[in-house]
DNA sequence: GTATCTGCAAAACATTTGCAATTCT
DNA sequence: AGAATTGCAAATGTTTTGCAGATAC
C-alpha cells in the first residue's frame, strides 16, 4: 500500500476532497490492476470499511472519473470496470480463465492505420482470445 | 427494405427459423447501421408491429448473436448495441453528435502493433473524438 | 455553523427468466 | 397434435437519485 500522503495529494490534483473513504477506494485501485468492478471494490473493502456503501463506491469512482484520476474500461456490456491507469494502452481479455490484462501499443501507429475523416482523441483497444498460460496449460 | 427472401435465407443460414418478427428486426438492423440499442429497435418496429414485445427483441437479438449473423457493439457501458457488420471494422464515437460510424483498419497491422503473449483472435478499436462534421461546423 | 460527504432506501434502467397463450407445420 | 415462438409479468443485476444524519473545515 502506497503511502496516504501520495494517495492525498493524487485525489487532491483533481480538486477532489481526499476523504477516508475516496482515500482507500483509490488505494484499492492502485493495488489491484486487475481492471475491478464497482460490486468487486465495495465487497473487497467492505472487510475494512464495515459501514461502507455501494452508494459512496459508486460517487466515489463517477468523481475519479471525472476528475481524470481513472479511466472506466467498457468491456463487459453489463458492467464497468475501473483502472488506475490512464494512459493509452490496449486491453487483452483471455477468454479461457477470464484475465483481463493491459498491454502497450503505439498510439501513432493506430493513427497511421486509420487516415479517417475525424480527429481521434482517445483510442480504446480490446483484444479476446487466449493467453499464452491457458494456452499453454492445453 | 432488402427482398425478404434474401432475409429469410440469411436468417435460415444459421439454422434459425425465419419467423415474422425476426425478418422484420434483421431487416431493421440491415437498414439502420447506426449501433442500435435493443430499446431502440424495439420502440422503432413498434410502430409496424404493435404487438412486439421487447423479449422477443432481446431473444432474437442473442439467437442472432449466436448464430453469427450480427454482433455486439459493447461500447457504452451499461448498453448492449447491435451491428448487422460482423466483419472486423473500427467504431468512431462522435463526442459532439453522438454518432457512432465505421471504419476499416487492417487487422495485420494491429498485429504487428503488439506482439504480445497472446493468441488474438478478436480486436476491437474503438476510438473516441471529434467526427469532420462537427469539427468543421465550429 | 455551513458546506460537503456518507449511506440507507427507493427508483431507474437494461436484461433475463418463468410461463401461459399463440402460431406454425 | 406437437414443437417452436411470442409476449406478459416478474425477477435480476447494475447504477443513479432523494434525502436525512454524520463529518469536516
Amino acid at each position: 500500500m502506497s503511502s496516504n500522503l501520495e494517495l492525498t495529494k493524487y485525489i487532491s490534483s483533481a480538486g477532489i476532497r481526499p476523504s477516508y473513504q475516496r482515500i482507500k477506494i483509490m488505494d484499492y485501485l492502485q493495488a489491484n490492476t486487475e481492471h475491478p468492478t464497482a460490486d468487486m471494490i465495495y465487497n473487497d473493502l467492505r472487510e475494512d470499511i464495515t459501514t461502507l456503501s455501494k452508494t459512496t463506491v459508486y460517487n466515489t469512482l463517477n468523481l475519479f472519473v471525472k476528475g481524470g484520476l481513472i479511466a472506466e474500461v467498457k468491456i463487459d456490456g453489463n458492467q464497468v470496470r475501473y483502472d488506475y491507469n490512464t494512459g493509452t494502452h490496449g486491453h487483452f481479455y483471455c477468454k479461457i480463465c477470464g484475465e483481463i490484462s493491459d498491454f502497450l501499443f503505439q498510439e501513432k501507429k493506430i493513427d497511421m492505420i486509420s487516415k479517417h475523416s475525424f480527429k481521434a482523441e482517445n483510442v480504446h483497444l480490446y483484444v479476446e482470445g487466449v493467453c499464452k498460460a491457458c494456452s499453454t496449460k492445453e
